[in-house]
RNA sequence: GGGCGGUUAGCUCAGUUGGUUAGAGCGCUACCUUGACACGGUAGAGGUCAGAAGUUCGAAUCUUCUACCGCCCA
């Protein structure tokens, strides 16, 4: 495929339009660069790693969470994938109940027409056509951000596959009776007519009126109870008045019949532990249609329960308030309450109220018959596997709220009144009875009739969801098995947010542990919660959310992956601005920059590309032929490798990143390729410079792999510039270079008083304002003989990074107009006739001495102290001993010069 | 009411099991268009680590309390 004769320099300016197209996903994958096989594992031995993607919402459009949220997988599986892990990613979306049949319903709606107008059948082929054509639109941006899933495994909710996995789920939880049917109290969206789960209530506080409300005796209305309510609409559904049995103002009244305003029905007065004798008044109305403990109350006391409000969140009753919407209800009850003279009083009231994930709107405690999950047998599994660490959390502290959720475990409503979803495997007959099975078939030879009606509802999205784990590898169903199966489960790591901890992350390890028997997956990476600048959390309605896909065409998907996270630490929220982005950006310039330097060194120590790949493909670093700043160099990289593979293995990416970002920038470009100028426009050795450039291309390519997890579209481009590689080659597939321990902190000694000395006489210069193309002379009284070497070998670095001639010796002595230093040891001044100011260098070394004086008083303390030198480890107390003498060693060389000064 | 976080430089955040003269990025100031890079380089200013008490030879780091901010659950 390659058609590369000599190898090109890079464009002037990096163009990320024109690289990230160049290797766009559908390029890599292709190649089936993503692609993983269970017979690798089965057969090869490889070692499998395998991330399942939570899958997306079909209704939804990329958002800056799903950046960071992929960007983290991609990053974990291509990290997997390059130390030769046989790395699976599986991708997928689900079918989001209520969300896509809101969206399909809105469409027909403007048609004029509802789903009932088309009958089930009809609805759910416009779904279908409505998913086909945009329900792609999610997977295609997530391309753009150059994920490396196995694309060939894609699995969608409603695919038959795992239909039918969810089905026979069904049907074993309801065999082995974790599944049942019942009457209850759940949470209905009046705006979806659906039952809702309680996790997908969210609470929000609101401000309220409390109404006291006065039910007179019956036998003496001119006495009554006062109760106070939030809901008096509510009132016309009460069946009792209750008080605590032990509440010495209403205990004679426990047994009596009230009468309740507006409805005019009589019940009684009754006794309970529920009610609170310290809250409101201690009498509390009850109301079992409208309120989960209300109904536990009248079922312990046998008491009907009839609702006052419908589906559509209207009135029902038979008191006038009929077709009114429960909040003008409301209104209106409070008039008539107070026009028969039972109004007590209004007061504001704080109270937090549920609201309906989806349609935002006040959730209505509903009685009706609905499908459970009993969820505490499937819970303590899933708990045990947690606290005894077979699946850790990142952050850790992640544990104490599962724990917590899974040791108050409500059982789980998983029926919705919808169309678009699985639909519930259970048939009825004509008495009524209740017949669960796999087919419609099967439900008639239980049955014993062909004549069945199927449950019209289906079931909760996330019934689908927490099989993913299962269905992604081919389960479907209680007994099935296959190499997938046995090659990737359990899967590796989870990366989700923590907002759906119980939605989906507790529920998957029950499935998991309750189907297989096993974990879903190892490690659970919780991301953080992307904020905008000023915190707040990113909404459409806010206007506050920026469209990744305008990021990247102005940053590049490279930037906006790098700094997303970059700024995004483990567990903690971030806030992102899109000019953060610059971030990325600017370091992808650099790195273009660094690597086009190089590459221009490579042109002129080479007459051909042949010739260099050939001295390129049998380089190994050589002591012997390099100078200490190529040693430094290796010290640093393999420092940098160390931490970065420790990094990785502690799920702290956003260090990584900032670990290799601060060795390439720092350490790389600032001082090596510094330094290497200066080496080359020197008398080296030709092979000793081929040998400096070798060894700049190979860490330049060694930083390229490390990258490429974060950065795939910069890092991929230029390695294939680095040798002749084709199209078909990837950096994708290569190996992540490993920290080798023969370079030591020893080989970056020399090179970093070089270093520190440089430093120094910059600082000198700017101090003294020398103008910069004034060549300075200085004079360094050596503190050894090994720093006099190093300092030798570093001569010509003085010159071109510091602009000094220096002058070298262990006896030399002070020149007569000079400023002066002390670095690790070694004397340094520099000339400065003319440029000195007596004065303002006098005050510089007072000042230096001031403050190292008071360092040492501080360390002197430190050491006099009997409890420190007898407490503290040997070890500290040398360290601090050693800085003692260096700082006396610094003072009395500063106090020499300033007495010089001030002769 | 219960639980979990957070409070460190103007801003956003690092700071591993207590042993630092407390770091980074952005911003700011000064100088520099030198042959990779001004999306850059060099130098610099800037912090009583929210407050109080305690443990310790030693606390940004551990304990307790207080204040404020955020999230989750009832």
């Amino acid at each position: 495929m390659s058609d590369h004769t000599a190898l090109q320099n890079l464009e002037k300016t990096y163009n990320h339009h024109e690289v990230e197209e160049r290797w766009r996903s559908a390029h890599w994958e292709a190649l089936g660069t993503y692609h993983a096989e269970s017979s690798r594992v089965r057969e090869g031995g490889a070692l499998p790693y395998s991330v399942l993607m939570p899958p997306p919402n079909v209704t939804g459009s990329l958002t800056l969470g799903h950046v960071l949220n992929h960007t983290l997988q991609d990053i974990f599986i291509r990290y997997a994938r390059m130390t030769g892990r046989e790395a699976l990613w599986l991708p997928g979306t689900d079918h989001a109940g209520i969300a896509t049949q809101t969206v399909v319903e809105k469409r027909l709606r403007t048609e004029g027409i509802t789903r009932h107008d088309l009958g089930r059948r009809d609805f759910l082929g416009k779904v279908w056509e409505w998913r086909e054509e945009y329900g792609g639109l999610i997977l295609r941006q997530l391309r753009k951000l150059g994920i490396s899933c196995d694309w060939r495994r894609n699995l969608f909710t409603m695919d038959e596959r795992a239909s039918e996995a969810v089905i026979n789920a069904f049907v074993a939880l309801y065999r082995e009776g974790l599944i049942y049917r019942g009457r209850r109290i759940i949470n209905w969206c009046p705006v979806s007519q659906t039952a809702l789960s309680d996790e997908e209530v969210i609470m929000k506080s609101r401000r309220d009126q409390l109404v006291y409300v006065g039910y007179p005796l019956a036998k003496d209305p001119s006495r009554s109870i006062i109760i106070a309510t939030v809901r008096p609409e509510t009132i016309l559904a009460d069946v009792a008045i209750a008080v605590n049995p032990n509440d010495e103002r209403y205990r004679d009244l426990v047994g009596e019949l009230v009468i309740v305003p507006v409805a005019g029905r009589h019940v009684p007065v009754i006794a309970d532990d529920y009610v609170e004798i310290g809250f409101g008044t201690g009498a509390l109305k009850i109301t079992p249609a409208h309120d989960p403990n209300d109904y536990e109350v009248a079922k312990r006391h046998n008491l009907p329960a009839f609702s006052v409000v419908g589906r559509d969140g209207r009135m029902t009753d038979d008191c006038g308030y009929a077709g009114m919407d429960r909040f003008e209800a409301r209104e209106k009850i409070l008039v008539d309450l107070e026009e028969l003279g039972h109004l007590v009083r209004v007061e504001e009231y704080e109270h937090n109220v549920g609201y309906s994930e989806r349609a935002d709107v006040v959730v209505e405690p509903y009685l009706s018959e609905q499908w459970f999950v009993r969820m505490q047998p499937l819970a303590e599994p899933a708990l045990k596997a947690v606290n005894d660490g077979e699946i850790r959390f990142h952050p850790e502290h992640w544990v104490s709220t599962y724990r917590h959720w899974m040791e108050n475990i409500h059982d789980w409503c998983i029926s919705r009144q919808l169309w678009w979803g699985h639909r519930i495997p259970a048939w009825y007959d004509e008495k009524g009875n209740v017949w669960v099975a796999s087919s419609y078939d099967e439900a008639c030879h239980l049955a014993g009739t062909d004549k069945l009606s199927q449950d019209e509802d289906v079931l909760d999205t996330w019934f689908s969801s927490w099989l993913w784990p299962l269905t992604t590898l081919g389960w479907s169903g209680l007994h099935s098995d296959n190499e997938d199966l046995r090659a990737f489960y359990p899967t590796n790591t989870l990366v989700t947010g923590p907002d759906i901890i119980f939605f989906w992350v507790a529920r998957m390890i029950m499935a998991g542990m309750h189907f297989r028997g096993d974990v879903p997956f190892r490690d659970v990476y919780f991301t953080s919660i992307i904020r905008d600048m000023k915190g707040r959390k990113l909404s459409k309605s806010l206007g506050n959310s920026p469209d990744p896909l305008k990021v990247i065409d102005t940053y590049g998907t490279d930037a906006l992956r790098f700094t997303i996270v970059y700024i995004a630490p483990l567990g903690q929220d971030v806030l992102f601005g899109e000019e953060k982005c610059e971030l990325g950006r600017n370091f992808a310039t650099k790195i273009w920059n660094a690597s086009r330097f190089v590459f221009m060194q490579r042109e002129k120590l080479f007459a051909t590309s042949e010739e260099f790949v050939g001295a390129y493909s049998t380089f190994t670093p050589d002591r012997t032929l390099m100078s200490d700043a190529g040693r430094w160099l290796m010290s640093r990289y393999h420092a940098m490798l160390e931490r970065y593979h420790q990094a990785m293995a502690n799920f702290k990416v956003n260090d990584m990143v900032k670990i290799v970002h601060e060795f390439f920038w720092g350490d790389y470009c600032d001082w090596y390729v510094e330094a290497l100028k200066s080496e080359l426009t020197g008398e080296l050795s030709e092979e000793r410079a081929r040998h400096a450039l070798c060894l700049a291309v190979s860490v330049l390519e060694g930083v390229l792999k490390t990258l490429h997890p974060v950065m795939p579209f910069i890092t991929d481009e230029i390695w294939h510039a680095i040798a002749f590689r084709g199209m078909d080659e990837t950096i994708a597939r290569e190996r992540l270079p490993e920290p080798d321990a023969v370079w030591t902190p020893e080989d970056a000694a020399s090179f970093d008083l070089v270093r520190n000395m440089v430093s120094e006489i910059r600082s000198l210069r700017s101090a003294f304002n020398v103008p910069h193309d004034l060549r300075a002379q200085a004079v360094i009284r050596v503190a050894s003989g090994e720093s006099l070497a190093a300092l030798q070998a570093g001569s010509r670095l003085f010159a071109s990074l510091a602009r000094c001639e220096v002058e070298l010796g262990e006896m030399i002595s002070r020149p007569a107009h000079s400023a002066a230093s002390v670095v690790d040891g070694n004397e340094l001044f520099i000339r400065l006739e003319g440029l000195i100011s007596f004065e303002k260098e006098k005050l510089r070394l007072q000042k230096e001495i001031t403050k190292v004086t008071a360092y040492i008083e501080s360390l002197q303390k430190k050491l006099s102290n009997q409890a420190f030198v007898a407490n503290a480890p040997a070890d500290v107390v040398a360290k601090e001993q050693e800085k003692l003498d260096e700082s006396r060693s610094l003072v009395k060389k500063l106090q020499g010069n300033l007495e010089i000064l001030s002769e």
